[in-house]
DNA sequence: TTAGTTAATTTATTGATAAAATTAATAGCC
DNA sequence: GGCTATTAATTTTATCAATAAATTAACTAA
């Protein structure tokens, strides 16, 4: 923990400020002096310097309410720009963001399976970078910073990549390996952190204090914010909602331990129990040597009785899981997010019949369950955020490099 | 989240100061300099404001290096003192500790098993601590505040108990009730979440950024201390570790749910679980009516096979429900309270020995597992430290009440 | 005795907020 | 149009808590 100073004083109140307007859009200064308890002179003080720092618009003014009309005050979507980059197994996905984290430029760089060296990945995630600027015409100094999410434990502050299961990498530092090549300021961070973050910032998570955000992909992920903040843990491993056990006696996951929710509900489980039953010409695949979620789901929509009893099966136990999420956290909002929620309807009718089954509508009634469309996009875009935040939690000059 | 100003810097400084002193016993003002990246007109400033208030004593100078010999600084003992009651189904238990939360009287107050009214509850709680007050010898105006705990929910800051099962509460404002009838301040916590915060403060936890408490009782308890601080939850409910589920096939629990840890663990639980076992002659208690789990631990031990089931059910239980805190809060400590302890090797054995089978000792392997023995005034003494902290938290003329 | 060292305090400066005063820009009314 | 009331924003002033630098205090060691 830091001293507490004047610059924290500072810090705090600009983001205090930039906070409120984000979630105003449109507010006027003594409006944002109600809504933090700010005093005049403070809110005219850090506006104008967010306002020099380019942060910030005035706007054209709004009504007069039988005085001098308010100058109303709007993030400039344009203040800053941030690169956000998703690993996977198949693929990296590259993005731009604006300051509001829409994307203004993606691309996408299609993986062979295969075990790539860090290095390797580390050129090509640079690679994909400077194409995806160079094809919608950034320049190097208008981009703020590279954020890089990926689906495994980061150790929280360094970076270091403690372990990663798509690449079976253990304590890489990827992050000393692209900062190399590339003049930005790098950070990486779990992928579930980094969807977490943007749906705080940006998202269904906007002005609530206490949520969780389980997505649902290969595996099952999650992030936690906890009193506005994302918790990482005492190591940087909390968040392993996948292997949590619903079910002592339940299947043995990828993990060698027995019972884990993912077990039964990640993508990866389901597609492994469609293949037995396409063997067992419980349904037919169109290639059964690669079968997709996608796939599996059409078909159970479209009947195949055996494969609707897969999703059930799963929507319960994570439905249980789940139940046990708001005993333990009791949070104003869990969102469902991943590839897996194109599961629909297949997935959730059970989990929603199965949650109130565990818990107590009296004393755990109040938790809200959203489930997010899914988009092609949305990790790299969290990643982004990443960056963001930066510029959000400190004078933007501090970030921007200067070249 | 209130606006950061000097006032803020002030409070945060001197907490930090505190903290420091609190936790090396015995420090200089250089040696907080450094522990705490102050500067040193800056300790010197708040230090001497902490004598002023009595929460500090200057000792004896420690050894010369070569200059000035340093004066070490500590805590007062008797700068501050407070009530803490524990509210339970059988007893009032009161106790008065000083600024270092050490007991220095107590005081027992049976109750009947009935329901009583909320009125007579604050009635028997004042007379309690007047009582205790009494006893001990303590003017009115050396208390700085009354804290009371109970196993029950209760609504963060306004401190309304939302539902307390043991007399079946909903909707009391105890609070209000007991505050009419005494001068001091007073404040309403969950158990769990007060011995947390003893925990935190003056135990286990001490220094421990993220650690989490479970209490094994009639039911089971949970406490959670994320970045330092207590999280309670959106609404006040979160810590529910009792009610989450482990085997959705698993026996029906008082909550009116099925597979709760509590259904298996909580001494309840194996109470019921003993008494139909005595029923099948597979043990003889002394009193069939009234059998206590310390009798049941007794004949477990002494061999009774059924009983030793029981205890090494539950502990597997807990263990798997144990693994998955971990996994979830990555914590550096988990510290296992409650008057179940008691069953020690019988419960725990197994408990170790289930852990290792459902986290991976890649990721989760750093958690540290303590049990502490079981101590009759614990809770008592949690709920004073939930007045000690306003103490630490504000400058304590804030929190004495001027008489 | 004196130089060197470490601890604690004092003094000066800085920079943050709040409070109060001021300026700005409007609406409404005669 | 001109006056007043009203609301918004800025500027001025005061205050306060931090840091930095200088000073004082209290010792060790040569």
């Amino acid at each position: 923990m830091a001293v507490a100073d004047k610059k924290l004083m500072r810090a705090i109140n600009r983001f205090k400020i930039l906070h409120t307007i984000r979630a105003h859009k449109l507010i006027s200064r003594v409006d944002i002096t109600k809504s933090t308890g700010l005093s005049q002179a403070t809110v005219t003080g850090i506006t104008a310097s967010l306002i020099d720092e380019g942060l910030l618009l005035e706007k054209k003014p709004g009504e007069s309410d039988g005085g001098r009309p308010p100058i109303l005050l709007a993030l400039n979507p344009d203040g800053a720009y941030a690169v956000g980059v998703y690993l996977s197994i198949s693929q990296i996905n590259v993005v731009i963001i604006n300051l509001e984290a829409t994307i203004l430029a993606s691309y996408e760089m299609p993986l062979r399976k295969q075990n790539y060296a860090p290095e390797t990945i580390a050129d090509k995630i640079v690679q994909a970078v400077q194409e995806c600027m160079w094809q919608a015409n950034f320049s190097r100094n208008e981009i703020s910073g590279i954020g890089i999410g990926l689906p495994g434990l980061v150790a929280p502050h360094t970076g270091l990549i403690r372990f990663l299961p798509n690449y079976q990498w253990e304590k890489v530092n990827l992050h000393d390996m692209v900062q190399k090549k590339i003049d930005h300021p790098t950070y990486i961070e779990n992928s579930a952190n980094s969807l977490t973050l943007a749906e705080q910032w940006f998202g269904e998570g906007r002005g609530v204090d206490n949520f969780i955000v389980v997505t649902l992909e290969y595996g099952v992920g999650m992030g936690i914010i906890i009193n506005g903040q994302l918790y990482r843990g005492h190591k940087g491993t909390a968040g392993e909602f996948g292997h949590t056990t619903v079910d002592p006696d339940g299947p043995l996951c990828r993990c060698g331990k027995k019972g884990c929710i993912e077990a039964i509900v990640g993508n990866n489980a389901i597609l492994r129990k469609a293949e037995a039953a396409a063997q067992k010409d419980e349904w037919k695949p169109n290639n059964p040597d690669d079968i997709t979620i996608e796939e599996v789901i059409l078909a159970a929509r479209q009947g195949a009785p055996y494969l609707r009893n897969i999703f059930a099966q799963a929507g319960r136990i994570l439905g249980i899981g789940l139940s046990n999420l708001i005993r333990i956290f009791n949070p104003a909002k869990i969102i469902i997010s991943g590839r897996g929620v194109k599961a629909g309807a297949l997935l959730f009718d059970s989990m929603y019949k199965t949650i109130p089954q565990h818990i107590s509508s009296r004393t755990n009634g109040d938790t809200e369950i959203v489930i997010k469309s899914w988009n092609q996009n949305a990790y790299a875009r969290g990643s982004g955020t990443v960056v963001l935040q930066e510029i959000y939690k400190s004078p933007a000059n501090q970030v921007v490099p200067i070249i």
